[in-house]
DNA sequence: ACAAAGTATTGTCCCAAATCAAGCAAGGCA
DNA sequence: TGCCTTGCTTGATTTGGGACAATACTTTGT
């Protein structure tokens, strides 16, 4: 499939970083032994592609550290990000044995993986584990539906804000600071990445960046590191004032 | 909340139409005997809101039959509709008490509704319920993933012909009908309501309606009746020519 | 230190779709 | 019978963002 890491990594449940977000959060601890056993890691370099949109998949799998994206394309080439990856979040639907999109790391990447099958019997077993995926199952469509919404109806500079805001929310929350006033974070997506997340062309978002740099709005160090002086500007740029939550 | 209408309807989990497809379809009959005690229907007129966006929501309901949209919209009044409810898709969400969207009749409906707590403590006893739940929520994630694609990079021309072999495919499903050569249907949706759905205006759905018609794409009697002469002709318009795959 | 590849910015041109503005057909109802 | 309203179509005009292209900047490898 693709050319995984040579090390084998090894970890406890019960020391794990996503234990908490993950699909195994409301485990019981005899539960968790059961997952221990099935669980395998496997771990992919920025860039590579995890999988194919039609391959063969025979298994799930948490994200534990990094970043990938899950895209689909028109068959002319046009590609549309329809999920952004982040550590917890899960990979696979049980009860289906292809791929629906490409997963492409864009961070080196360690996923918690199980074969499909003993996973999806496992699951019948044990509600706590099809609870917990109801639950994110939920919240990512909930998550989409709001992208419905940008995509349909958001100017090219509100989605470059909106999408500013949610990375800003994200590192806000991971580094348990509040969304107010002066705050700093990198970027994790390259202006291509932006783009296909966006529904725009990487111009149109290096050209929309520049804007909102020129404006005022935010401060660039780099390509990738991004400072915004007034988050509350920020967030009446990205056009739904009130709270616009997405993503966790 | 809203004018319920005044008919007390009363129906057997054992004759419902969507027994099979909804949330209850995995049900036992011991378990349908407890839904079938805490059950309840509502009705709405084509036209009326079901629930504001936001409004507190102490329900959860299966469509049984009629059509309504599901809605967001920023402040300044653009609409993007972000899920069409046809007859056993399920509306509000187990743990949240306020509703996210507005959701809104488009013809006469009919809802088969459990106060929400009661449905939330028999989710927990009843892995059929849950179960059920999901496999319906990763098949809303993937509509929307699809239509993620459809908002992000397709053109107008695209989007309407995408629309309308949607609602032939599940015309041809309700009907019993396979998917080619010639056939027709009614759209349900007036151009307002397509052109909310496709990220459009109205104009915008109007002009590539004619002009589908104009190329002998499809046929037009009245507004909201069309035949499509050549199914694949249509397909091949909508840009994802593979399967295309959106609600079932 | 330099080349080569990948990533980002900027400029020019142009078109698809939005916006603004009539006009038409079909009910409903007074 | 004529007047509204609602839903739809069509036309004229503007514009946001796409397409294409040239030019930086930044890594990484040799």
């Amino acid at each position: 499939m693709s050319h995984d890491d040579a090390h084998p990594v090894s970890l406890q449940c019960g020391d794990c970083p996503i234990r908490h977000r993950a699909v195994c959060a409301r485990c019981e601890s005899s539960e968790l032994d059961e997952l221990e056993g099935a669980k395998y890691y496997r771990s992919f370099e920025a860039g590579q592609t995890v999988i194919w949109s039609g391959d063969k998949m025979d298994f799930v799998a948490s994200v534990v550290s990094g970043i990938a994206t899950l895209t689909q394309t028109l068959e002319d080439g046009r590609t549309q990000m329809v999920g952004l990856l982040l550590p917890s979040d899960f990979v696979g639907r049980p009860g289906r044995d292809r791929a629906a999109y490409n997963v492409t790391a864009t961070t080196d990447i360690l996923m918690c993986c199980f074969r499909r099958k003993p996973f999806e019997e496992m699951m019948e077993r044990t509600p706590h584990i099809a609870q917990r995926l109801l639950q994110m199952t939920l919240d990512e469509l909930d998550a989409a539906r709001e992208w419905m919404l940008l995509l349909g109806r958001k100017t090219a500079r509100e989605k470059i804000a909106s999408l500013l805001s949610i990375v800003a929310r994200r590192d806000a929350s991971i580094r348990h600071r509040k969304m107010r006033g002066r705050l700093s974070f990198d970027l994790p997506l390259t202006r291509e990445a932006m783009a296909d997340y966006l529904g725009l062309t990487l111009e149109t978002v290096s050209r929309q960046m520049s804007a909102l740099k020129r404006d005022g709005v935010i401060e660039l160090e780099g390509k990738r590191h991004v400072t915004v002086p007034d988050m509350d500007r920020l967030l009446i740029e990205a056009g739904d004032d009130s709270d616009g939550g997405l993503i966790a």
